[in-house]
DNA sequence: GGCGGGCATGCTATCGTTAACATGCCGTAT
DNA sequence: ATACGGCATGTTAACGATAGCATGCCCGCC
């Protein structure tokens, strides 16, 4: 008792295997009595439409690579559903990989997903090897770059300006009057968005005619809660007169408030705390952390946008070079209870 | 300029095309001169191997489906890292899928995913619908469900008892001298394992002759940090008295502390907080959460090394029959400061 | 009545790789 | 010198679906 193939439904039926075939196309032209007869008899033989052969022959998988830093963060993890929320209508499957915020691994990724034959590739970051950037472009398939705004992007992207979202943190810190102001990161060019952001928070600071010293590095990627919390502990010991600090992350701003509340600091009386991601827990901690939402869900759903308009385009009888995206989404400050 | 295939670049190593898919295979005998050559031959010419023709050829995809609820859900998250974690060595490919805690939706998923003739398939629960419970038992590939000790499981299992866990919490409560308990969860059966851990909890309650009647149910699941506020509010307001809390996971607790933060109840001094699955939060937040660690990363491993055992042993010249296994990890309690 | 068009279905070749079997060559044991 | 084993490589025929084209039939229009 093999499993049956389209050849043995097809004899079932009495019709041709491409009947058959038909049958499980959603579009193709077979009459409703004959569909219904073949869906029945093919359900009651147990038959499973077997996608690997199809793709072969259509030279089409169904499948969109998706390349994140990690699942195990509420960003990505945001930006990954709202992509699949906008992809299921199409039955797109996605091909999930995650780098551990390393592009060596991010290129060993590439290699490996796209012997899949994706018929679309996504990103997180603009920051490649060039071997990466090689096997991209010769891959014949739409690139979209998310999450940063590559000054050389690959194909599409949509994403934001990193060293906009640290600027508007400082602003807001300056506007409400603080002066001695830090920054807790982490320490290597591995999370190049974090990394983006405390460039933009610094260049704003220096601006200002600020001190641009005060800066706590922790480590490598991912920066949570303890890394925040010893970095406001390491803050605290060289830079005591410090009044705010922002945190590359929630995770870490909410790590640093405890920090405060185990040592009896009033969060903002004595120090203000700005975090960036807009994440659960930044709106719901007492007092609510000040944030910057980049909107992790907007990214997932334009990038899906972006896709499926771009796969409409290729599907017309006269398929052309479809225009470049660059889809720029606007960091907003959430002002709360910390600053 | 089309992509080159095997045939091209066997053509322009001089070799047949045999010995190129040789050269790809980590396992095959060919010389090491050759390999290089047409290693050197295939970057060159940019080919990109085709697994589709392969996996169709060899009947192997090296595709492990995995179906989770959410993604969005660090303990989830935790378990699907460490699983791919555990089976990257190996070349596996995860399959992602999630249900949004509905079954329909799980049976689509599974028939979706079965078509791409993955080797396993790993479910979180232990409920199914009954077209996916055959889909399943005929598919022909090992199945593992997790997060769950089925009462009939289809294949392995890898879990802990619900239950047991909402016992443990009440135990601790009861040692702890709180009698009047409450417990806040969602109020569907959709998150069978959240329901399995009130059940529990109410049993225990119920031996202990104690009221089993504070139940606050806020809606369908995903419950957290705002579901968890908000239960608290109604909590307190129906049984003002109540002295101990379970929450249905740390991030609904974490809301519920939070509820009472803002209003002035003093955590646990008036009231005392219990929450489950070991997220980072409940072990950061002030007063740090007490909490049971159903040890979301040991199920991801568990579940890797039994595929990889299953396997392993199907690979053998003589494939028998392998033995079902049932993995039964304990949840732990980490008593903290909330209670 | 003849003809054109649209719809349902069938036939054949093929997608790119690899399982299974075949071949040839070299070294070593007898 | 002969035989045999082992390794490197080649040949052929699939894997299971479907693109592209062909066919037959029915219907309506002039």
């Amino acid at each position: 008792m093999a499993k049956p193939n389209m050849k043995d439904v097809a004899r079932a039926a009495n019709v041709s295997p491409m009947t058959v075939s038909r049958a499980f196309k959603q579009s193709a032209t077979v009459s409703d009595a004959t569909r219904e007869r073949i869906m029945k008899i093919a359900e009651e033989m147990g038959y499973v439409f077997d996608s690997t052969a199809s793709n072969l022959r259509s030279q089409k998988t169904g499948f969109i690579a998706v390349i994140v830093p990690t699942i195990n963060n509420a960003n990505f993890a945001d930006t990954v559903r709202a992509m699949s929320e906008g992809l299921r209508t199409q039955d797109l499957q996605i091909l999930l990989g995650y780098t551990d915020y390393d592009i060596q691994e991010e290129e060993r990724l590439i290699e490996q997903l796209l012997q899949r034959r994706p018929e679309a590739i996504t990103l997180t970051g603009g920051k490649h090897t060039p071997r990466a950037r090689r096997l991209l472009l010769n891959a014949g398939i739409p690139v979209v770059e998310t999450w940063d705004l590559p000054p050389d992007p690959i194909g599409h992207a949509v994403g934001f300006s990193n060293a906009a979202a640290g600027r508007l943190m400082l602003e807001h810190f300056v506007a409400r009057g603080y002066r001695r102001i830090g920054f807790i990161g982490g320490d290597e060019s591995r999370d190049s968005r974090g990394l983006e952001r405390r460039y933009g928070f610094i260049r704003a600071l220096a601006e200002h005619g600020l001190d641009t010293t005060r800066l706590v590095a922790s480590g490598p990627p991912p920066i949570s809660m303890h890394e925040g919390a010893m970095s406001m502990r390491e803050l605290l010991e060289k830079w005591p007169d410090t009044e705010a600090v922002m945190c590359v992350s929630d995770l870490s701003a909410f790590g640093a408030l405890t920090e405060c509340q185990r040592r009896g600091i009033d969060v903002p009386g004595q120090i203000a705390i700005g975090g960036f991601g807009a994440y659960d827990i930044a709106e719901h901690c007492v007092p609510a952390l000040t944030t910057i939402d980049a909107n992790a869900a907007e990214i997932g759903r334009q990038t899906a946008k972006v896709l499926l308009e771009h796969r409409h385009a290729m599907a017309g009888k006269k398929p052309f070079e479809f225009p470049q995206r660059i889809i720029q989404l606007t960091p907003t400050l959430l002002p709360r209870e910390t600053t």
